[in-house]
DNA sequence: CTGTTAGCGCCTTCAA
DNA sequence: TTGAAGGCGCTAACAG
């Protein structure tokens, strides 16, 4: 693999003369750097971005985590970040955790061992110890977390409106005439579903519907375990909720199967609302009544953030918190049978 | 972020010595040891890849270039992939080529640049011309090309055995019934649409069932275009097809897409399999029969073989061709109703 | 405008 | 077993 050096001894000029047609930083006489360009294109030449980041202590890269780059939600996240990097210069490096706190320690590690220059993390559901993130922080690594936010930690974060998005679905639900309305949350340790099931709440008081904690059901990011938790909510009720609202797409899955396996048909017996895209499009039915989350903006300008802060660009003090909007996909399985 | 110098200095011992015992190359007495791994937990220190790199010219990192990793097919592949560079100390950086020939040049410049060991490609369906990549195999950089093998050049390459899972699929659609069934692929310019039409033809041959022209139609990535082309097929026919086969995903959704539009129900009045999942498990209706490519295996073979070259592992010489075979998974879709 | 050179952080002989 | 020192390829002063 050719150096500067040979460019140089090609070209008939200094390093430090092809060190400037690169980088641009200073101008060059036209014909030197026609036969700089040459040697370059001679040569194969592709600067080494290893040694560059070495002298300038940049490496112009980004790195994000995700829980599971096959859950359909975080390749879109990512392609925004990335499209956010990639506009400023940055390469991003995308690694899964696979929810598992120890392996994201590692890769934390890993990406700094990389010298990243910031860090786009989706938490592992597995408790992350506090300390991890603080680690990082205390390192001033411009880290930014994603739709999961972190609890008790000032950090600068992007995730959905979760408690409006988990309103409007619900609320949705009433309109269209439900008042038994079951939840099926993921892992209480995660803000965010703390916060839909605010949503969720706040939804029924609004219409006047008093809570009923026989309707609530916190399950867990196993899909084995949602189906357990929403058979047994469905065994221990008399009458069956006239709906369902489940607060991710993963859960969704797991209750559409108890459903199936119970012969409740969607909406016919039963009506059903999730967050998340379960399938394409509304080419299979039933087709499913979805808050959908705006994926690519959060990874987007969750990129931002966090190339303004490795820019300077952002005000240091208070972490940033942006919340986006969710949308509301109406479909067939909300629809409820008079 | 402290340097080797500050651990060894902190420690009290010379970088030599601290080199010694993070790389594990060299004998350290049990005492200096101890000293050098406090030292290092009291700064947090995390070796500095990039200084590491420069001096060994290896950065243990590996590249995949995929088209788009929104599509559900290429976040398994990577994963993969990641998963053998992983269990080998390797990383692996994703990149997105949008289909799109210019830019998947600059991603493979910049692969070269950030001084990967080896890349992994699936190439553009935007027709590469072939220098893109004799330039990367010239260089003596490692290559294996994945899921799109590029014709005529000699490089390895693993991909689901085209042909054989065709084949299987028609096969299967005939068994139930049908014998007028038509052809959706994607662009010619692909080697493996071209044998995917070749295991079409071998399965109708099998059955003694005449090819037929006007069963065939040839589509391109783009949903819009294939939707056209199905409906000029559909319409330049007397007789509709019994039965639709497509071999490849987005086709697939295409064509779904124009057969609701005309009122046709599957598999009531057409029958209908195709290549790739279209969504998750059998929970929607009509649930479609599919043949699954080993999407992880793809990349894990893949990375495989990479690390193999990169290792000088591998018999220099031929290419090495792994071909995997597909599963079918058959549900409702192709149930025809005799 | 062009060339020379120090040094980024680390690993790896080589010598002690 | 430990330490000293060169140099990987590049950029950014600085000198000419």
């Amino acid at each position: 693999m050719p150096s500067i050096k040979k460019v140089a001894e090609i070209a008939g000029v200094s390093v430090g003369t092809v060190s400037h047609v690169i980088t641009g930083s200073v101008n060059v006489s036209e014909p030197l750097r026609l036969k700089v360009q040459d040697a370059i294109r001679k040569l194969n030449y592709h600067p080494n971005h290893v040694a560059r980041s070495l002298k300038t202590s940049k490496t112009r890269t980004l790195g994000i985590i995700v829980p599971d780059m096959t859950i359909s939600f975080f390749p879109q996240v990512i392609r925004g970040a990335e499209t956010a990097a990639r506009e400023r210069g940055y390469s991003l490096i995308a690694v899964n955790s696979d929810e598992d706190g120890e392996r994201q320690k590692e890769l934390l590690s890993l990406l700094r061992s990389q010298r990243v220059e910031g860090i786009l993390l989706v938490v592992a559901a597995a408790p992350t110890p506090i300390s991890q993130l603080t680690l990082i922080l205390d390192a001033s690594i411009p880290m930014v977390c994603l739709d999961r936010i972190p609890d008790r930690v000032p950090v600068d974060s992007v995730s959905v409106e979760d408690e409006d998005a988990a309103e409007m679905g619900v609320a949705h639900l009433i309109e269209m005439g439900a008042r038994r309305i079951a939840l099926v949350t993921g892992p209480p340790a995660l803000k965010n579903e703390r916060r839909r099931l605010q949503g969720y709440k706040q939804a029924l008081q609004k219409a006047g519907i008093p809570a009923n904690d026989n309707l609530i059901w916190r399950g867990s990011l196993r899909s084995g375990d949602v189906a357990d938790i929403c058979r047994q909510g469905l065994a221990g009720l008399d009458v069956p909720p006239q709906a369902i609202f489940c607060t991710n797409g993963p859960a969704a899955l797991a209750v559409l199967r108890v459903l199936r396996e119970r012969g409740m048909a969607i909406p016919r017996d039963i009506a059903f609302a999730t967050f998340d895209e379960l399938t394409v499009d509304d080419l299979f039915s039933p087709s499913i009544t979805t808050v959908v989350q705006p994926a690519y903006d959060i990874g987007f300008e969750a990129a931002r953030i966090l190339l303004d802060r490795i820019e300077g660009k952002a005000e240091a003090g208070a972490p940033i918190t942006v919340r986006l909007p969710a949308t509301l996909k109406i479909r067939d399985s909300s629809k409820i049978r008079k």
